[in-house]
DNA sequence: CTTATAAATGACCCGCTAGTCATTTAAGGA
DNA sequence: TCCTTAAATGACTAGCGGGTCATTTATAAG
């Protein structure tokens, strides 16, 4: 009766499109290629199912194996959820880190390019149903969301408020409390995200774009020493 | 193995105090007081657990009363949920409603008090887990989350809406798309309500307090046409 | 070809929980 | 006091899903 699930019916889930090549014999043995294979599958329910909701049949099910091959390569359901984060998530963060260490322009340039590239790096990604996912099953797997916490969340709040208190620093930006202001930008993006896997189905939705831009704007509006307040989008809705 | 909960262990969960007078007998038949005290039970372990997690065991002991009896009053788990919406959260809105209908104001003001209120309103109060709950849950149970996108979020989101669109028509506020503004006005809200109850134990957390506040003025020094920006958290920070 | 190794399988086990129902008992009227 | 009623109970069922392990079979070495 419950768990009506609206997006795929898990007992249709069938093998993807791995191991094109060699399908001659009933199964193959490449020891190799399974752990990706696995995530790949597993990142994707996640985010259609959730975690709590995705079933190891269902994983074994998109890998194209069977569920006892899944525990020879991973010792249980939280592990495999661990491996998409350090595998997935972790080498994105130094990457961005690097970015921003490497950075000579203006901040708020820098800021901007954050903002977009989170967006195109999470929200527009395989990872976009990390953050629901995180925040739905944090009650339920403690250390996982102790995990998550330190090794992505805060770095990522950090490097925000580092691009953030060097603006200030550079007397680019106004002064406020750095770490605040960080979480004031990453809020609506991470809200965003989690909204497009729960609630958006159901809502008449206004473009995501538009929203994106507007933040932007009003972030650095009130950052910015001398705010220019062009207030880019022409003066529509009076009628 | 799975589901090591770290708040409450559910096998602990007591009888609250609920009927406190009369407590003779083993037990008392007492039809009309039942819904009242179960819905108050179950809104309290929902919060703590979220809506899976939470066994009907676990509120028939909150309640102090057997599990069948939770069938007497309630068709199954889902019904419980629907009520707990509709007793607890569209009594409030129909209240917000009639307070921004009767508003003679600005409407900084007002959405100031709006701002606040929800936050009060929602993030302080026992309705606090909800927007957790809702999103972790929506896609398990499609005909609740669409009952509360359409009951609870875009009603909402219209009172802000509106409060928007009027400041903009009175030449108040700057002219951007009322809607777009009012997401960005509620996203750090709600982001903060799902953090309370998902990653914030793990994390060394700032003031709630300023975040707050700091919201109210960057929006406000977007909208307002005559905008003081005046930086009302001295500049610390530099060193 | 034969044999050893280990990758892969899927039937099975086990614990858990939503929901049921035959039975018990409080409460009020005759 | 006894009887009728319906509120309350909790043992029970049914089904689901994580995890196991004896068995099967691909593969490579001898």
């Amino acid at each position: 009766m419950q768990h009506s699930n609206s997006i795929t019916d898990p007992s249709v889930t069938e093998q993807t499109s791995h191991n094109l090549e060699d399908v001659s014999s009933r199964w193959q043995r490449r020891k190799d290629a399974r752990p990706e294979e696995i995530l790949d599958s597993a990142l994707q329910l996640f985010s259609e199912k959730g975690f709590s909701a995705t079933r190891m049949q269902d994983v074994a099910n998109a890998a194209g194996i069977s569920k006892g091959t899944l525990y020879l390569y991973f010792s249980n359901k939280e592990a495999i959820f661990y491996q998409v984060v350090q595998q997935r998530i972790t080498p994105q963060l130094d990457q961005v880190e690097s970015l921003v260490d490497a950075s000579t322009g203006s901040q708020a340039d820098l800021l901007r390019q954050l903002i977009n590239g989170w967006w195109l790096g999470v929200a527009c990604s395989s990872l976009s149903a990390i953050p629901k996912i995180i925040t739905a099953e944090a009650g339920n797997f403690p250390e996982l969301a102790r995990y998550f916490t330190l090794n992505v969340v805060t770095r990522s709040r950090k490097l925000f408020s580092r691009v953030i208190q060097r603006g200030m620093q550079r007397g680019e930006f106004r002064q406020y409390d750095a770490d605040t202001v960080a979480r004031l930008v990453i809020a609506p993006l991470v809200q965003a995200t989690i909204w497009m896997h729960s609630l958006k189905p159901y809502d008449d939705d206004a473009g995501t774009q538009q929203y994106l831009q507007l933040h932007c704007e009003f972030i650095l509006n009130s950052l910015l020493q001398h705010a220019p307040i062009t207030n880019s989008s022409g003066g529509q809705g009076l009628d």
